[in-house]
DNA sequence: CAGAATCCTATGCGATACTG
DNA sequence: CAGTATCGCATAGGATTCTG
């Protein structure tokens, strides 16, 4: 796929993200670093791939400004892979993720990780996409537009 | 890769999405169907994708229960793809990827499109992760846990 | 226009072996 | 343990053609 389509110069934000991400298995890394993973290792055993692969894919995100690698907590002579600010911003976008796939995939009963808040151990409320003035917006709330310059949207989506 | 490794049987619930929505292409399908796009030509235009990957893309989305065929509403013979609940419900991933895009790969200024509000045409506000009981979450207040039986999480994760 | 059917090639990725 | 190097195959997906 000649490193698939590329999207990065598509006009969509969507798009952008997806193709700076690159494929699932780094969406997975990112998964697991927010779990707490950090050692190469922790990776491989997390996600069960080839270990040219997850090397190719963290060096890809480490390039993309996800991870930082930095020295070894342990004192070890190795480094860890640590999410950057930029790795952080993807929080939504895996707990909107998993609370798709607890909705949908999943048996009542059956069993699966799950995102606690640490305080009481609770499960996380559902994402709510939101309006700036702090409405709930269903999908046929918003629009998409194109916005030429600074801020202004050109014109909203006829529909 | 064998359609890829699988993670359908994962107990991680972001592994399972990732396996249903199957790759960036599909991603970018329900993209285009929450923008309004319904017909076939509609979203090869908007993707600029093969035909008969498009075609492959739809199937599986219908499969998985994420799309739905419908009549066209204009009376002609063809049908039409609309999202199922189940669709909709990626509504949060698509935002999350969306303002993660928007937040990272774009200079200020640079045209692109933006999904807002309908009324008032204003940029949605952020999403933001929550507890049960309203607190915001930084990705450091959570944990992911492995949930045993019906609802009682086994464990918190040690850190 | 909406697809299905072919053909073809680049490459993702799995497996394995090797290094420090 | 943390990677790099090499090999090989299946296949995703691009291009094109054909049908109703």
């Amino acid at each position: 796929m000649v490193r698939r389509t590329r999207f990065d110069d598509s006009d969509c934000p969507v798009a952008r993200s997806v193709d700076a991400i690159g494929d699932w298995w780094s969406l997975l890394i990112v998964r697991d670093a927010f779990d707490g993973s950090r050692r190469f290792g922790e990776f491989q055993r997390g996600l069960g791939v080839a270990k040219n692969i997850l090397a190719a894919r963290l060096r890809v995100l480490v390039d993309g400004g996800v991870l930082d690698v930095v020295p070894a907590s342990d004192g070890s002579s190795y480094h860890e892979y640590v999410l950057t600010p930029k790795g952080r911003d993807l929080f939504p976008v895996i707990v909107a993720l998993r609370q798709w796939g607890e909705g949908h995939f999943f048996e009542p009963g059956e069993p699966h990780s799950e995102m606690v808040d640490r305080q009481g151990g609770r499960p996380l409320r559902a994402l709510e996409v939101r309006s700036a003035d702090g409405r709930r917006l269903d999908p046929d709330d918003t629009a998409v537009v194109k916005v030429d310059q600074l801020g202004t949207p050109a014109g909203a989506v006829p529909e």
